[in-house]
DNA sequence: CACTTGACCTGTCCGC
DNA sequence: TGCGGACAGGTCAAGT
């Protein structure tokens, strides 16, 4: 998915775009990217007030002033984008005010119908939306819409009170947000003891370990530590930690400051690709040179996952 | 408990 | 061009 700095990119752009908006109707064509009850959603989401929207680790929470949340994975794929005009629905059927029942299935309109609804197939995402990957559509009073599109469907949306999203598994689990200022290197180091048998790898990945980093950004600052992925957490020097650290942030921030990545779906908000990719150091760049030393970036697997490697400098463990 | 692997899906790319 | 297999930003539920 979309991983810390993208989720977080997509968080600044819906507080600018929807805070205030009132929500008229929500409808899905899969119930599984949104299964909650009818009547939870006529009482809960539909003319509710977005008051605020907030990220945690990799999900995104959209509070409402009824005092429910709709909390957000996007997963692999998701994408989630506000569209600020009246659009042709196409077979979308927005009639009714209310969600449908959970085994209802909105019709998706064929790529032939759906190409020219809207605008010119030339044109931005924002203007094919509605199209195949969406999920879930949340109109808005003033006519403007919210996409939850998800090709492969990993991804949900949620409606919940509140104050019992801290309470669901993932949320009591997750690690400490390492952007947070008072976030120290020493706190980050600790956090990795009970990994001590696994791989660095897999350890940074583990969202109960540090929440939000993913493969991208796990080999990203692995190589600036100079870090090789495969190395056993409990071999690993604390002066390293402190390394991988301040990488794990530098590589954040400045991704949040490029608006993301955009490996192949990820966009914001407005539908726009993140440019972190151009800066990248070793992730997809397997067969041209590492920045630092020359030597040519491999691809290997590590933890299940394909990583990104320099050959030559990442040596810690190797 | 800690750790690893497969499953969830659709689409794309690569080798034959 | 077609077909099969591997692979893709993430998490879970099972296994050991």
């Amino acid at each position: 998915m979309p991983e810390l700095p993208e989720v977080e990119t997509v968080k600044r752009g819906l507080h600018k775009l929807i805070i205030g908006k009132i929500i008229k109707t929500a409808v899905t064509d899969n119930p599984k990217s949104f299964p909650n009850a009818p009547a939870d959603v006529k009482h809960f989401l539909i003319n509710a007030t977005v008051i605020d929207v907030r990220r945690r680790a990799k999900v995104l929470l959209i509070d409402l002033s009824t005092n429910y949340t709709l909390v957000i994975h996007l997963k692999m794929t998701g994408q989630l984008v506000f569209v600020n005009k009246n659009i042709e629905y196409g077979k979308w059927n927005m009639e009714g005010g209310e969600m449908p029942n959970s085994n209802s299935q909105i019709p998706i309109a064929n790529e032939s119908e759906n190409r020219f609804a809207g605008g010119h197939p030339n044109d931005s995402l924002v203007n094919s939306l509605p199209d195949k990957s969406t999920r879930v559509i949340i109109e808005f009073t003033d006519g403007s819409h919210l996409y939850f599109n998800d090709q492969r469907k990993f991804g949900w949306v949620r409606l919940m009170p509140t104050v019992e999203v801290p309470n669901i598994d993932f949320m009591r689990r997750v690690g400490p947000e390492p952007l947070e200022p008072d976030f120290t290197a020493a706190q980050f180091a600790e956090r990795f003891k009970r990994r001590a048998r696994t791989t660095i790898k897999a350890a940074i990945l583990d969202q109960s370990v540090i929440a939000g980093v993913g493969n991208i950004y796990a080999d990203e600052s692995l190589w600036g530590a100079k870090i090789h992925p495969s190395t056993l957490v409990g071999h690993i020097p604390y002066s390293k930690f402190q390394s991988l650290y301040t990488e794990v942030r530098a590589v954040m921030n400045l991704s949040i400051e490029k608006g993301g990545s955009t490996n192949r779906n990820y966009v914001n908000a407005e539908g726009k690709k993140g440019s972190y990719m151009d800066f990248a150091r070793v992730f997809r760049r397997e067969g041209l040179a590492c920045p630092r030393c020359g030597t040519e970036i491999i691809k290997i697997r590590v933890a299940g996952r394909g990583t990104h490697i320099c050959p030559s400098c990442q040596l810690v463990g190797k």
